[in-house]
DNA sequence: ATAAATTTTGCATAAATTTGCACACTTTTT
DNA sequence: AAAAAGTGTGCAAATTTATGCAAAATTTAT
């Protein structure tokens, strides 16, 4: 996986484990993490990502990851052309939407090369029923998936 | 006070309307509106109306309002769809019955006017799977999809 | 009504974020 | 293999946003 994606998924998760108020505070976790970076590089990343400072319940600003959770138009370009969509959540279930008719495919691949992560999938013509295992979270699903789909490209 | 929560309603209109980029931006319309304001208020009126500066389709920086109210009665009259039979819950999710060959078609029907509220469906030949989006009750769904379709009865 | 308490606001400035530019690195084309 | 085209990045500067503080306005209590 190229290194801009690891990252990429590196700023989502980090983004929802810790309470990110600013990007000083998301460029130190990164150096943490190894990564090499600058908060310009940040800001690009966020924008690419589409997650935005926004106010939490107490009303204080931190970034959250938009309830979409990924639109491939912010991804890679090679993400689009696969036929992904979006992926979205609700409760425990995932729903991705794809290109019309690419929907029974893609939930082969995902069947294929994620069982570890995800019990099964029911596939209509454009959407795609991901239900993970348990264990989960969403977060860890949408990297798994992303990359996935980064790979099949 | 009055003058306040007038002021954000104000900004509620105009952040709905105009595409806002920056809280000069507003801060030029709101004078345009005879608003006697600076840029230091709006940032705080922003912060409590939590509004933020997110990223729209393009990708561009703009502020918009993150709860946008689903209001069925402008769906209402565009919906003329008939053939549903029942509605039913399990857990999250809603399975909606119509009559063979109906449950495509009403399916695009609620895709296209309900996203609001709606994460996705998949149809079969005669049943949908309706994954309601979090924070939509059931009462609020059977609302929603009952104005959707309430030309059948 | 007057005083006290609370809320709202502007000013100035600090803090935070975005972006133009130049260069390095990758991929594609010839 | 070289040239061309495209992508990613750091740096520094410009732009944008948030906030401490004191004053003004509003609300509440006496």
């Amino acid at each position: 996986m190229k290194n801009k994606v690891k990252r990429l998924n590196a700023i989502r998760q980090v983004v929802t484990d810790c309470k990110i108020s600013n990007q000083e505070e998301l460029l130190n976790k990164m150096i943490e993490q190894g990564y090499d970076v600058t908060q310009a590089t940040l800001s690009r990343d966020l924008k690419q990502l589409k997650i935005t400072k926004s106010l939490d319940n107490n009303g204080e600003y931190r970034y959250l990851l938009t309830n979409l959770a990924f639109n491939p138009t912010n991804e890679a370009d090679t993400v689009k052309t696969i036929g992904v969509n979006s992926l979205e959540f609700s409760g425990q279930l995932a729903v991705m939407k794809t290109r019309s008719g690419y929907a029974g495919g893609i939930a082969a691949e995902i069947d294929a090369h994620a069982a570890d992560a995800i019990l099964g999938t029911i596939a209509g013509d454009d959407t795609i029923l991901i239900i993970p295992r348990e264990g989960f979270s969403r977060i860890e699903i949408i990297n798994i998936l992303s990359n996935l789909i980064e790979h099949l490209s």
